[in-house]
DNA sequence: GACACTCGAGAGAGCGCTCTCACGAGTCGC
DNA sequence: GCGACTCGTGAGAGCGCTCTCTCGAGTGTC
């Protein structure tokens, strides 16, 4: 039934079985209108006949291109890839964009330090047409350096240091105001925090946040912790606070695991939550609903940061430009913790 | 400086630049040791000064290889991807052992039904080397198909009817009935479960070992309410349990994530853990450590299954044989919740 | 009816690489 | 000192595809 026994068909097997030339099958399989319709169905009964499916070494050898964009998430990203929603999240909104679009996700994960290296020289062979950086570290030079390379590059999370590349980042620094708003608003007086690493643009933007807030309040001076993000060091950072000031009514952390680490904190030396002590996370992700008592929270829209970096890799991937920022909303999600 | 101003330097840049022919660069990059070593080096310098970086579209036409490993994500498992560690672990300890091995890690979530058909043609493209399919649902034809497409396949859990393709799975069964053991020893009596999916294998088996666990308990009636391994799931579980036993004294969850969730019921009926009612859990997933007490669960080795996983498929690619499963021990880690 | 024009289809080059085969220059044995 | 052998190197084909160029047939115009 197959003529060629040996191996899969190519363009040849089936421009022989439908009597037409490669050319022909080439322009039916690329979806070009200048084909006569009775032969282009006779091309297409052909490819279905024999199974035929488009080589795409072969492909991309002539065309450049490869179809498929990379999504690394570097160092920093893995280590708490295990315990936070926040990355799964946006694999898989960067994922479904892609799927509509066709092209392929290839993840790169930069566990150790000699992936950087790596990463460059599989970039440089144009594996990928562009890339998606999950960046998050400030001192981070793979940026700059796939730029450089002249790779289509959008990164997640505004760049600590000069923006060199689009990013698509949100509005933290509004989200916390709002939430110090409305635990100023609760009479709530002496608001502490748990911050994010300060080498993190997210950190520090979050604790910025709180700093303004913190304005609203005459008098009213800063407590401060700082965290990994990580639900125990927010276990352990809320111990700190309560040993600095045992007086805290009310306290922001910077992320949402955070923020269910201080819970447990403040069960464990019965504080009640919230009439003792309020708490704010960030992130909204879905474990936010399930904490005891359920999360009040910063929502930020992780899904969609997602399907925005794919949309703008995809835009640039095709020459087309793209603003050099998108920063999405964010808004308070009122639950009982506060 | 460089010789060809426009585009990348190719095989034939280098060979000119460094006086030699295309073949003997080819030979020294892919590390043939039939050059001689001063030709080598100078080959060698001429690749650095160009920073030449062989095109994998161009090689993978003719070794007919591509270096890369597609690791599928069927419905099942995206729609608990944001929620559940389990994924997330399994892609990194996969990630992390192709890097070893140099290859890439290519994704495929199959968020709808049509990508069904795009993996396959995708896989039938010959766009990866393997596939490694975190398949889950016993009524999944995909790994069947790919197999009959020629392609090395290893799976992530036995699959429900016959085991077609090797999979990696972890001994459930003996694992619940290690947590049953230890219920029973605590003195319990009217245990009941929280199971999971029952169209899946690890639904199936833990339910089992819920029943063989049962056993050891003369009369005792089994008390089951199905979840589908997600935390809301186990919350409402929980209820449907004490209604129908009020005075049930111990509970197998089949997640840890619906262990949590009957945690967060207890607590509101007011039943104290491990008191009145003990809990155990499966998968001891990082928030297992977190939950309020600490969540006694059957361990399994998320990460190891992921290294496996890929070591499987590694061996499959290189034609080399592989064992048609390997099944990793769980074990009790005991905490606070029972 | 002859000309220009349009449009569908084929021929053929070439993308960058690997790999087989052939070849030239040393090396060795007798 | 000459044939046989080894060893490093080069020539060249070909992987499967796209795309330009060319060509032939059909259509329209005056």
């Amino acid at each position: 039934m197959n003529e060629t026994p040996a191996g899969r068909p190519t363009l040849e097997t089936v421009a022989r079985a439908a009597g037409a030339s490669r050319a022909t099958v080439s322009r039916v399989v690329n979806g070009s209108t200048t084909v006569r319709p009775d032969v282009a169905e006779s091309i297409r009964r052909a490819i279905a006949d024999l199974g035929y499916v488009p080589n795409p070494a072969a492909r991309s050898l002539v065309t450049q291109r490869t179809d498929s964009i990379a999504l690394i998430l570097p160092e920093s990203a893995t280590r708490v890839f295990s315990d936070d929603a926040f990355f799964p999240g946006v694999i898989r909104g960067v994922g479904e964009a892609l799927e509509k679009a066709d092209k392929q996700l290839v993840l790169l994960l930069a566990s150790t330090q000699s992936s950087h290296d790596r990463i460059l020289r599989y970039v440089h062979g144009r594996t990928v047409d562009g890339v998606v950086l999950a960046s998050m570290h400030g001192a981070d030079t793979l940026p700059e350096e796939l730029r450089a390379a002249g790779v289509p590059v959008v990164t997640s999370g505004r760049p600590l240091g000069e923006a060199t590349v689009p990013f698509i980042d949100v509005e933290h620094a509004s989200g916390v105001e709002a939430a110090m708003n409305h635990l100023v608003g609760l009479g709530r007086r002496r608001i502490a925090t748990i911050a994010g690493p300060q080498d993190m643009v997210a950190g520090r933007e979050r604790l910025a946040g709180y700093l303004t807030g913190l304005r609203a309040l005459s008098g009213a001076v800063p407590l401060v912790e700082e965290g990994d993000f990580m639900r125990q060091s927010g276990i352990d950072a809320m111990e700190r606070l309560l040993q600095r000031d045992p007086g805290i009514d009310a306290v922001f952390a910077a992320s949402d695991l955070m923020a269910d680490g201080a819970l447990r904190t403040l069960r464990r030396v019965g504080r009640r939550v919230p009439d003792d002590v309020a708490v704010i996370g960030f992130d909204d992700v879905e474990a936010a609903r399930f904490t005891d008592p359920p999360l009040t929270t910063v929502h930020q829209p992780i899904h969609e940061i997602g399907t925005r970096l794919a949309e703008q890799i995809l835009r640039l991937v095709a020459g087309e430009e793209v603003e050099a920022s998108v920063v999405l909303p964010t808004r308070l999600v009122i639950r009982e913790s506060a």
